[in-house]
RNA sequence: CGCGGGGUAGAGCAGCUGGUAGCUCGUCGGGCUCAUAACCCGGAGGUCGUUGGUUCGAAUCCUUCCCCCGCAA
């Protein structure tokens, strides 16, 4: 089996250290072109490129899918299967059209419910009990394509998102390996998507990251963990001052005080006043310009006024 | 050279209009208490990130480098 892998992140890079280890032959690897990231914008590379230059597999990083070379270059690679995981961009159906297989695409949510870009992270801040992988044979529109085969997992009660990636990355190698043998066997199952039941989402950004305290503390736990490691929860102790927090606990506490009022600060955490009159603790923060830090050592050099405004 | 914040006792911070350092907590010893994340007394612990300079004298001013963090991508 002759495959042609795309993909860029960590997610992708999973899949594919799983086929160089089950010893599929890479014909290619495409990946998005290296930008300036982090601070002092050094050029990076892609965590695909990574492992494909480690592994000395030909790398092809085209800027555009549609002006016909990148067709080129598939049809000299002569592929019998595209493998295609989180790369980024949206395939063309001449270059689809290419492998006699077709192509086949790892997908971290269990289609087609969250359909899109970070389906991970939503069905945590959703608060989902549940989530899962999914491989599909690729189609003209976005992760609508055939099912081949589902994987479901639990959610945990304060699993972050990063770390329901680092699990459905796996799984989403193991069940492409399985997909492919499927595939070569022509036992694959192909079980079109409901539409009418497939739901959308979006990538994430930093307008969603300040805490909406007139919520319930489960919804503002799953907004804290969803949101990790990144871009992270963020709300205002003090006016102006904007803090990102990492983690928080439920309370057993009732308070009559409005929603987002600091109702206590000591060795616990910070406490703060929620809808329904009851209240969560922050356990674990991080100041501007400062590393993250456990609350109690935070309240040490930053002193906090408790003043309970009545709702 | 993309922008900015920061590196001071084990932890979190103050001091930074120059005169060798302080707070909260932890820690160690003792006391008090039926008892306590309680309270009281006492102690240990810091080459103030690194290099060079200005100065009678620098944590405090200028400079080199290292590291951490946020923004931006």
């Amino acid at each position: 089996m002759r495959v042609v892998f795309m993909g860029t992140p960590d997610f992708a890079a999973a899949s594919l250290k799983k086929l160089i280890e089950e010893n599929y032959e890479i014909a290619g690897v495409f990946t998005q072109p290296d930008k300036p990231k982090g601070r002092g914008m050094e050029m990076s590379i892609s965590p695909v490129k990574a492992l494909a230059l480690a592994n000395n597999l030909p790398v092809y990083q085209p800027e555009k899918m549609r002006d016909g070379k990148a067709l080129g270059i598939i049809k000299d690679l002569q592929p019998d299967i595209l493998v295609v995981v989180a790369y980024g961009r949206i395939l063309p159906d001449d270059i689809l059209a290419v492998p006699k297989y077709g192509a086949v695409n790892v997908h971290g949510s269990l289609l087609p419910k969250y359909r899109g870009a970070a389906p991970i992270q939503w069905a945590v801040l959703n608060g989902d009990r549940t989530s899962g992988v999914t491989t599909m044979y690729l189609a003209h529109d976005m992760d609508a394509g055939d099912i081949i085969y589902a994987e479901e997992t639990g959610i945990g009660d304060f699993e972050t998102a990063g770390e329901l990636f680092d699990r459905l990355m796996e799984m989403g190698a193991a069940l492409l390996i399985k997909t492919l043998r499927a595939i070569e066997n022509g036992t694959a199952p192909r079980v079109p998507q409901d539409d009418s039941k497939a739901t959308y989402v979006t990538m994430l950004d930093k307008s969603i990251c300040p805490i909406d305290w007139n919520k319930s503390p489960r919804e503002i736990v799953k907004h804290i963990y969803g949101l990790r490691p990144w871009p992270v929860a963020t709300t205002e102790l003090e006016a102006g001052k904007t803090v990102r927090v990492f983690c928080a606990a439920y309370t057993d506490t009732r308070t009559d005080c409005a929603p987002g009022t600091i109702i206590a600060a000591g060795k616990d955490g910070i406490e703060i006043a929620c809808a329904g009159g009851k209240t969560l603790l922050i356990t674990e923060l991080q100041a501007p310009g400062k590393k993250r830090m456990r609350a109690e050592d935070f309240l040490r050099g930053n002193k906090i006024t408790t003043v309970c405004k009545k709702q």
